[in-house]
DNA sequence: GTATCTGCAAATCATTTGCATTCTG
DNA sequence: CAGAATGCAAATGATTTGCAGATAC
């Protein structure tokens, strides 16, 4: 385990924890539990410098905020355009290798998320 | 063709003719050139009722942007960390019906976007 | 002791909104 | 004229950033 401060520790400690894919400020309010002092600044950097190493996934939807998923291997998010939930789901995605062959494009990861509306809002 | 404002006509023809994936800023500025004295509030506000209505698609990556894409068909979007392209790419996408099934999610549409090196930027 | 990280607060900037006016039928 | 859409300008609010002090090695 490298040694991060531990507002870093704690971050990814809520984001393990979690099964939703949280906002920062969610996170904010979860770690400030541990560590009242911590700044909102400094979870938006850790969570910045996190997702660009790959070791969480950064998720843009479309209510205006960013979230973040600890599992990183690809998956798709059903997002409930209703309650605004977000929902893991396995879905077989065709392999990106293709696009290196077809358009010469190196893919680094993959966000797949469906809009529509979930079974509890129906 | 239904009867809109002469406003949401060029912006919606601007949109058609491009093959990028415009922001609203740059609709804005494009459709300036026609209708010197529309709004930037206008451009959003069409924007945000075309996307609700399935007209048009909006694609939220992670640049801070919110961009638009006149094809509504599901296709894969390739975001270029470096020079911010987005490169649409035909894949092939499991069939979204499993989701009634397995999750009771209705899905609606459908954002996939691969983050990546494009062709020019390795 | 240098480089990195933090807390704080102010700045940024894409997007939204209120309102008076203009357009449409 | 009523309802809807517009232009303008101000407000909103998530995210970023500068800086001085704290922390890590």
């Amino acid at each position: 385990m490298k040694n991060y401060s531990k507002q870093r520790e704690a971050i990814l400690e809520v984001l393990r924890c979690t099964d939703t894919h949280p906002t920062a400020n969610w996170i904010y309010e979860k770690v400030r539990e541990t560590i009242p002092s911590i700044s909102l600044g400094t979870v938006y950097r850790n969570l910045a410098q996190l997702s660009q190493s790959g070791e969480i996934l950064s998720l843009h939807v479309a209510d205006g905020f960013e979230h973040f998923d600890f599992v990183t291997a690809p998956h798709a998010h059903l997002h409930c355009k209703k309650c605004g939930a977000i929902i893991d789901a396995k879905l077989d995605i065709e392999p990106l290798s293709k696009l290196s062959n077809d358009l010469g494009f190196t893919p680094q990861n993959t966000i797949y998320v469906v809009y529509g509306i979930c079974k509890n809002c129906k």
